[in-house]
DNA sequence: AAAAATTTTTAGATTTGTCTAAACTTATAA
DNA sequence: TTATAAGTTTAGACAAATCTAAAAATTTTT
């Protein structure tokens, strides 16, 4: 069994393993807000217990068996995020912070029937896949709404940042999950994009635009 | 706030203190499982954050501060069990040990969300009283049933004894919450008390007899 | 290819909660 | 009322996770 501390390490290194592989200390670092130092001596407790391959200088991987404990932790995490908006009526963006503590319960038998009395979602209130019991779950594919051409459509089926702020912004303009929505003309000046949803238009910053994952 | 460890303390010195008043440091230990010497160590903390009113050698007694946090756990325990049980399926049985982990999430919206979902319970699955946001609740009059005499009638409201073996072998005999009883005889030789239930008549032990709570 | 900048690691402390062993206080018994 | 037992506290140590400051390795720049 791993600590709490040690399961939120390799929940980051598997985040951040998406993006860059092997994971840099500075990375976990600042995702995990502690110093460097820290890192390293944690990495070394990991890799002795076999869940990261460790190498000095160079960085992190996570090993198979260190992948299947961050996933798990993963799939609590997003499973709890539902329970939170589908029963007891969380908004998208007052999910995740008590989601950070619940993902660390230690008891199968409460996950699996949460995910049935759940009935088995397949994403979370922020379009993330949810893994089943086995750590598989299928890869969702598409598109950041910054890439997306003039006359472009598509659905809103996800988020890349998921802090409150940004979250109630998304929500104030009515770009939620499975809105439909098109690109009527991208700002030449600043880079913002115009958008048709529910028949009006609204302009959103690029900075935005770069966190709304669109599917066809 | 507490942390786990603290939380814990004054959840315990909350339930001693039912049976003796000061709590002493010896019935801490037992209960919290370490050594006496820990729980010196912890009362000085606690005296320090003013949670418990701390004479050395004497024991302890928490603050009112101190027992709206211990009843404010008490509260989320209770409140978590019945979820267990109304919405996860889990077993009277089952529900302790996940419980003790569930009580030191922190976020007042998710306790307060939780106690509307399950309509405001007044008793958790094992008839214990579940106080509301303020701390209050009615304490439920009962008589442990070895205390009763013959022909004596009663309906079980509740349990003083929460292992998983004990809350099985109730079960087992179809002791549960709500079961009209009548005591139809008591062995000298040992004690033991003969019951009639849903028209049966069964043997329990003196020691089983003393942790189920009867009602009028 | 050496110098400078960046990143990472080590060394030594600190905090929280725990432990053992010894000392001390209180309760019980002769 | 002194002796003994039981209960509690202190002293000193330890493991987990963190920190600062300094040293070492790697990368980037000149
Ligand atoms: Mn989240
Ligand atoms: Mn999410
Ligand atoms: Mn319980
Ligand atoms: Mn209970």
């Amino acid at each position: 069994m791993q600590s709490y501390t040690e399961e939120n390490y390799l929940k980051i290194i598997y985040h951040l393993s998406v993006i860059s592989n092997p994971v840099q200390t500075n990375a976990i670092a600042e995702k995990i807000q502690t110093k460097a130092a820290s890192v390293t001596d944690m990495l070394k407790k990991l890799s002795d217990k076999e869940l990261v391959d460790y190498v000095k200088y160079q960085g992190v991987t996570l090993t198979e068996k260190g992948k299947l404990a961050a996933i798990n932790i993963v799939r609590k995490h997003r499973l709890w995020e539902v329970f939170l908006v589908e029963k007891l009526n969380f908004k998208w963006d007052e999910v995740h912070d008590v989601a950070e503590e619940l993902e660390h319960i230690k008891s199968t038998l409460l996950i699996e029937r949460l995910d049935e009395f759940l009935e088995f979602p397949k994403v979370d209130p922020h379009g993330d896949p949810i893994p089943d019991q086995h750590g598989n779950f299928a890869a969702i594919s598409f598109v950041k709404l910054n890439r997306l051409k003039v006359n472009d459509k598509g659905t809103i089926t996800g988020v890349s940042e998921h802090s409150s702020p940004f979250l109630k912004h998304l929500e104030k303009l009515g770009l939620t999950l499975g809105k439909k929505i098109e690109v009527s003309e991208i700002i030449d000046f600043d880079g913002s994009v115009e958008l048709s949803i529910d028949g009006n238009k609204i302009n959103i910053s690029r900075e935005v635009a770069k966190h709304i994952l669109i599917s066809k």
